[in-house]
Order: C-alpha cells, then sequence, then structure tokens
DNA sequence: AAAACGGAAA
DNA sequence: GTCCCTTCCGTTTT
C-alpha cells in the first residue's frame, strides 16, 4: 500500500463522521475527493475525533466497492459506482434508508431492517458477506456482531392459518416453550381437545394431513415439506390475538419475530381463483423486483411494498393476486379507488366480472362461484355502526371466509385503529401492503411492521426519474413577505385560527400565486391544480381568479364535471381542491402543484400531494437538451416569511428531502419590475382584503352562499376570460427561465435587489444543506 | 329503478 | 378541541 493510497482514504474516512448531522454526507458531497495533491495529509488522525474510524483498513481496490460502513451502524453508498444498482438493491433489503441525495445515500443497520432482510430470505452470513465484498474497508467487528446478534433467532417461529386456525410452528419445541413463558402469548394460547405431543405441543400432523391431502400423490417439494412438517411443533392462537402476540415477538421484546407466509401452491383447502395476468401486462423492473421479494422462496411473503404514486402500484397488486390465484381481498381508502382498483384487476387480468366485485355505500355486488376479488374501503369493513340488510350479509361472508391475500393499498394513509381492526376481523393468508412512503407523523409506522409484515420493497425516488418511470420535478419554496398591513395584525392576534388566516390570505401571497399561474398557464400550457386546506382561502383565491374549485361539499356530478373540463378543455387549466385532492380524486393531467395552505407539518400530505405529479412520460436522457436537466412537473410551496408557515414547511419537506429531492428557494414572485397587473397591487385593496379576513368567520351562512356561486363564476368566467389575458413580458419570463433551468441567477438578484437578507442565512435547512 | 340529497356519525 | 372529509342509510327526485 502506497504511502498515497493510504494518506487520501483516512481524509475520505474523516468527512464520513465528523458530524452527527444527517447532511454530512451531502454537504461534503465533493470533499470525498481532496485534491490530489494533498495525499499525505493525515488530519483525520491528528484531530482526534470522538469517533475515530480512520484506523479502519481500506481495502487495496477500495476504488471499485461502493460502501462506506461505521461500526455505529450506519451504511453510505456511493450512488456513482459501477456497482450502485446492485449494492442498493441489497442495501434496501437489509437496512432502513436515512437520507438518499444524489450521490450520497446514507442507510441505518437495525434490528428492525434485519428482521425485514431475513424475512426476505437472507441468512446472516450472507448479508455479512456481502457487506463486506461491497465495503471499502473491513467490515467494523461491532457491526458484524450486530448482525449476529440481531439475526440470530430471525426465521426460527412462524404464523400460519390453517383451517381458519392460527398455529404458531417451530421446528424448535425449546424456541415455543420460550415464547409460551411470555404472559400475553400463553394467554392467547388455545389448548385443543387433539392429539398433543410429550412436550405439551400440537405436533403439526394435522398440517400434513392438510396440505398432502388433495390426491394422494406428492411430488418431491411436498414430500421434502411433509417430511419437514413431522419435525415441526406448533399451538394454536387466539385469533383475536394474533396481534399482540406478533408484537410480543418483535426485536424489541422476546426477539424471534414471525415469519408468515403462505404456500399457497399447495393449499388445496382454499378453492383456486382462474385468474392469469394479460399478456400486455408487462411489470417494470422495479415492480418485478418487488414481486421478487414477495414470491422469493414459491410462497407469498406478508409485507409492505413502497413505492411512489404513479408507478404503478396497482400492476403489483394485480400481479401478486394474480400468482397467488385465490380469493383476494383489496382495500382502499374511498370509494374513487375502490372503482379504479376493481378497473385495474380488469385491465391487467382476466379476471372475469362476475369473479369480481365492488363493495361500497353504494354498490354491493356479490362474486358467484367459490373464489374472487372484492374490492372494498377500510371504513366498510371496520365500520362499527349500524348496517343495512344487504351490507350485514356481505360483511359476514368477508369475515368468514379464509381469504389468500389481502391487498390493502395506501397503507400510509389508514388510521391504525382501522387497521387493527380491518386485520383481526379478516382472515387471510398473506398480507400486502402497497404504499407510497411509510412516513407518518403519528409514528405509528412501526406498527405496520408487525401488522403488516416487513418491508420487501421500497424503491428509489431518483432511478425512478432517471428510469423515465415517474417525472422529473422541480420542487421550489416561494417566499412571500408579509405586507405591513398583514403583518401587523398577524402580531397582535393570539388566536392561531386568525393568524393562520392572515398569513394565506397574506396579499404578497396571492399575487405570487397568481404569478405562478399565469406562467403556467401562458408560457408552458400546464395543467396546474392548487390546493389550500383552509376554505375560507381556498374560495376566496379561487373566486378572485375565477378558477373552479372542489372541496367536500361539491357534489359528486360538479366534481366529475370540473375535472372533466381540466382533463379535456384547453380553457380549464387550473383548478382549486382542498384536501379532498389529496385522496379522493385522480388527476393524471396535472403536472404542476401551488400549495397556500397545509396541514401544519405533514409530510405524509406533502408526499401524497407531490405523487399527483409524478406520473410522467419520458426518460430522463430524452429531457435532457444540450446538457441541462429539463423538468416536467412543478411543486410550489408558497409560504409567508416570519410567519409560523416557515417552521411547517421545514418540517413537510423533510420527506422529500430524504428521498433525493432539492428545494430551490425563490424569494420574489412576483420580480419587482413586474406584477402591476395582478390583483392587490394597490393598497386599498389589500386593506380591503384585511377587513374581510378579520371579519370572516362570523358568518359562516354567508361563507356557504359565496362558495355556492363561486363555481358556477369560476367555471363560467375561466371560458371567457381565456386569450383575453396579455402575454407575460419577456422579462418576466426571464427571470422564471433562468431558476428554472436550475441556476436561478436572476433570483439571486432578485435577492440583491429587494431582499438585503440572504435566504440562506435566514433558513437553516438550506444553509446547511445547498447553501 | 337509479340518481341525488341530506342528516348522522366518526 | 376544531375543522374537514368520508361514510353510512333513508328519503326524495328524475
Amino acid at each position: 500500500m502506497g504511502h498515497g493510497e493510504r494518506g487520501r482514504p483516512s481524509k475520505k474516512l474523516k468527512f464520513a463522521v465528523k458530524d452527527d448531522h444527517r447532511s454530512s454526507a451531502v454537504e461534503d458531497e465533493y470533499s470525498f475527493f481532496p485534491d490530489e495533491g494533498d495525499d499525505d495529509s493525515r488530519d483525520g488522525e491528528k484531530e482526534g475525533k470522538k469517533r475515530d474510524f480512520s484506523k479502519l483498513e481500506l481495502k487495496l481496490d477500495h476504488d471499485n466497492r461502493p460502501l462506506w460502513a461505521c461500526a455505529d451502524g450506519r451504511i453510505f453508498l456511493e450512488t456513482f459506482s459501477p456497482l450502485y444498482k446492485q449494492a442498493y438493491d441489497f442495501l434496501i433489503a437489509i437496512a432502513e434508508p436515512v437520507c438518499r441525495p444524489e450521490s450520497m445515500h446514507e442507510y441505518n443497520l437495525t434490528p428492525h431492517s434485519l428482521y425485514a432482510a431475513v424475512s426476505v430470505g437472507l441468512e446472516t452470513e450472507t448479508i455479512i458477506a456481502v457487506l463486506n465484498k461491497l465495503s471499502k474497508t473491513k467490515l467494523p467487528k461491532e457491526m458484524i456482531d450486530f448482525i449476529h446478534a440481531s439475526t440470530a433467532n430471525y426465521g426460527k417461529v412462524k404464523l400460519v392459518l390453517k383451517k381458519n386456525r392460527y398455529l404458531i410452528e417451530s421446528p424448535f419445541p425449546e424456541v415455543l416453550k420460550k415464547l409460551l413463558r411470555d404472559e400475553v402469548i400463553a394467554r392467547a394460547r388455545i389448548v385443543s381437545e387433539s392429539a398433543h405431543g410429550s412436550d405439551g405441543f400440537t405436533i403439526s400432523k394435522t398440517a400434513g394431513e392438510i396440505e398432502t391431502g388433495h390426491d394422494g400423490l406428492l411430488n418431491e417439494a411436498e414430500l421434502a415439506a411433509a417430511a419437514e412438517e413431522k419435525e415441526t411443533h406448533a399451538f394454536e392462537i387466539d385469533p383475536s390475538q394474533v396481534e399482540n402476540v406478533k408484537q410480543r415477538c418483535l426485536p424489541n421484546a422476546l426477539n424471534y419475530p414471525m415469519l408468515e407466509e403462505y404456500d399457497f401452491r399447495n393449499d388445496t383447502v382454499n378453492p383456486d381463483l382462474d385468474m392469469e395476468l394479460k399478456p400486455h401486462a408487462q411489470p417494470r423492473p422495479y415492480q418485478e423486483k418487488s414481486l421478487s421479494k414477495m414470491f422469493g422462496n414459491g410462497r407469498a411473503r406478508s409485507g409492505i411494498i413502497v413505492l411512489p404514486c404513479g408507478a404503478g402500484k396497482s400492476l403489483v397488486g394485480v400481479s401478486a393476486a394474480s400468482r397467488i390465484k385465490k380469493s383476494c381481498l383489496c382495500l382502499a381508502t374511498n370509494a374513487v379507488s375502490v372503482d379504479q382498483w376493481a378497473f385495474q384487476f380488469k385491465l391487467w387480468s382476466t379476471i372475469r366480472d362476475d369473479q369480481i366485485c365492488r363493495f361500497t355505500s353504494d354498490s354491493k355486488e356479490r362474486f358467484r362461484g367459490s373464489a374472487g376479488v372484492v374490492v372494498t374501503t377500510y371504513n366498510m369493513v371496520a365500520f362499527g355502526g349500524k348496517r343495512s340488510e344487504e351490507s350485514e350479509k356481505i360483511i359476514e361472508e368477508i369475515r368468514n371466509r379464509e381469504w389468500g391475500l389481502l391487498l390493502m393499498d395506501e397503507v400510509h394513509v389508514v388510521p391504525a385503529h382501522m387497521f387493527r381492526k380491518v386485520i383481526s376481523l379478516t382472515k387471510s393468508h398473506c398480507k400486502l401492503g402497497l404504499t407510497a412512503t411509510l412516513v407518518r407523523e403519528d409514528e405509528r409506522i412501526t406498527d405496520l411492521n408487525f401488522l403488516i409484515g416487513p418491508k420487501l420493497y421500497e424503491a428509489n425516488w431518483l432511478d425512478l426519474v432517471k428510469g423515465g418511470f415517474i417525472a422529473n420535478v422541480q420542487c421550489a419554496e416561494v417566499w412571500c413577505p408579509m405586507t405591513k398591513e398583514f403583518f401587523a395584525e398577524y402580531l397582535k392576534k393570539e388566536n392561531s385560527k386568525k393568524k393562520q388566516a392572515l398569513y394565506v390570505m397574506n396579499p404578497n401571497k396571492f399575487r405570487a400565486c397568481e404569478f405562478l399561474i399565469r406562467f403556467h398557464e401562458q408560457e408552458r400550457g400546464d395543467k396546474i391544480i392548487v390546493f389550500a386546506d383552509n376554505l375560507f382561502a381556498l374560495t376566496e383565491y379561487a373566486m378572485k381568479l375565477r378558477k373552479p374549485m372542489i372541496y367536500g361539499a361539491t357534489s359528486h356530478l360538479e366534481r366529475t364535471k370540473i375535472l372533466q373540463a381540466f382533463k379535456t378543455s384547453r380553457d380549464v387549466n387550473t383548478i382549486f381542491l382542498s384536501k379532498v385532492g389529496d385522496n379522493s380524486i385522480d388527476i393524471p393531467e396535472a403536472n404542476v402543484i401551488i400549495q397556500i395552505s397545509s396541514h401544519a407539518g405533514s409530510r405524509r400530505q406533502e408526499a401524497q400531494r407531490l405523487g399527483r405529479i409524478l406520473r410522467a412520460k419520458g426518460k430522463l436522457e430524452d429531457r435532457m437538451a444540450g446538457g441541462k436537466e429539463e423538468y416536467n412537473a412543478f411543486f410550489y410551496s408558497l409560504v409567508s416569511t416570519d410567519t409560523q408557515e416557515m417552521y411547517y414547511s421545514t418540517k413537510r419537506q423533510q420527506f422529500l428531502i430524504d428521498q433525493g429531492y432539492s428545494f430551490k428557494v425563490i424569494t420574489s414572485l412576483p420580480p419587482p419590475d413586474a406584477g402591476a397587473d395582478l390583483s392587490y397591487f394597490h393598497l386599498d385593496d389589500q386593506l380591503a382584503l384585511l377587513g374581510k379576513v378579520l371579519a370572516a368567520g362570523d358568518d359562516a351562512v354567508g361563507l356557504e352562499q359565496l362558495e355556492e356561486d363561486a363555481d358556477d363564476i369560476a367555471l363560467h368566467k375561466a371560458r371567457r376570460s381565456m386569450g383575453s389575458m396579455s402575454a407575460m413580458s419577456g422579462a418576466n419570463g426571464m427571470v422564471y427561465m433562468e431558476y428554472s433551468t436550475g441556476k436561478h441567477k436572476l433570483i439571486g438578484q432578485g435577492q440583491n435587489k429587494s431582499k438585503p437578507k440572504d435566504p440562506s442565512k435566514r433558513h437553516h435547512l438550506f444553509r446547511k444543506r445547498y447553501g
């Protein structure tokens, strides 16, 4: 090993561990490769860090290896490595992604992530061997020990459903005894009258009988399975206690996490469902990968697959159902989504119309024959109130049936208690959860791990962008200074409700919104969704700008009318949505989102909204013009500066940042030299608005009335006013275009001219990360 | 008979 | 604790 060789790596390591802040890897992205001439410095050792990894031995060919593994369980991945793809697939299976910017990912090894790894079939020694192979340094002993300790017990216990009974199985009777020493598990146990083994456990003869009883002829696999079964010991537990038992077995308790696998090919008890994927259903590589994680060993594993919206989750779900070929209960969040799932099943698979049915408040279909697919809502299943006679019958059927697959859409949105209810009410052999993100504000995400199963696969968003599978989104935070008058009132108010009304209705924010809408409509011909949580603001904005809007009270008919116009008409290019738009409306046409108000610090909502514009066409290479990256979708958050919103927006963005999206900050929209033709240019108008905001809330009736009118006027006038708007001046366009190519020169100028404060000095997030 | 409306509950 | 949204079901309208 040459002297220079030794010196450079120690410096690299220093950067990787220098700072506890997760951004360190990003921040010093370029510092990983210090000047070649600097090779001899060994300052990493001189400076005496708390955790000094500089003595770790670097492998000779470390340049070819993409990983840095730290003793504390953190792993860094260089995404520019030729081995990136393989390394990513491996890491995502064994570790939790913490932060995934473009060039460097950070992962964390945790007991849970290792549990997930074992669940998808990886063995302890394989994990260590592959890690070692990919790592630039010899693996820290701590890490090896940690992996051993964490995985020692994994895979020793299984939870299976047989003949409507839940069994805990293990080849190791002593393990079962250990489990039964736990009070919760002991209480959950059901002691049956049938044969007991000498050790007190029911030897799973029954299991063998079920699985081999179909025609008396056994193939090799079945013989092997039968032989294995003889060694298996089991005890039965109360179905209502499954959740509690599972929880006790998690790594943070008894540490015997249960595997849940469905041997559907050998299930002769439950009738088969005749469905295949249609030939045109060609899964994309990442969809294929998700499925292979699920079906890796010929059985169906329970767990969660994480794919961004618009990346084709439904094909994954339908494919899974088509492989298992048993009755499938598909749960969605609302009726619209139920229709979509039913449609997707018919689109991708050969399922007959009479084998699939929807179960919602206004369509109570039943499937014919012994097996089928039922698509319904979480609400419908968990509903505790009074049901109609028809509903009662169907729900009874759902509860009694043994489902081959429980397909759960958007698991991150469903309240945890609903989950519990659904899972304890239905009996299923395999549970597949689909979600765009595992982020939740209520930190119940760990619940999903044992309620459904470990995460089976998670796609990296930026990889999907590069592959052209989802849109390349430019995210931006637009800073709107409060007007003097609004800010004065804001400071006066104690009531946070009123405060919110003031910063949302900030005239400068309105003008920024108007500017963006004009720009995207006229210069780019985009389709825009404006989100506002606050109904008052939503109405005011939509009315003033004469755009159609949809909120909870908008009737079904009207929603369809507006959406249809938005999708097909050249005259309707912007719609305003309240929270309804977060979940239950599907608008693949939109490619621009402007948020004017949102729910506090909800990262989930942020992700969900971004998902609205991810359906994209064209590979990134195709979108590259002259070496410049081209964005085909835009996501703006409008924030009133120096208000609570600043705090919230930082929180909300964290998710997208962790996914590798970067936020640009725009500090002056409209630009100082433009905007005279935008609303609220004159102080009089601003003051009138202020009066309105201050008076609002006192007469809710008047508000309702206004909303009614707003829809009509908005739709009508939107058509009429089209074309009458004069094109923006070239200068305005320039400001934006410069910004949108990522150089944002003019934005910088804007700062210097109109805002002496350097934004990077005021916003810690951007200062740290992108300043 | 299907669609639309409205109240209640969560 | 409040607001918004969604669902349920019975009744009214087309």
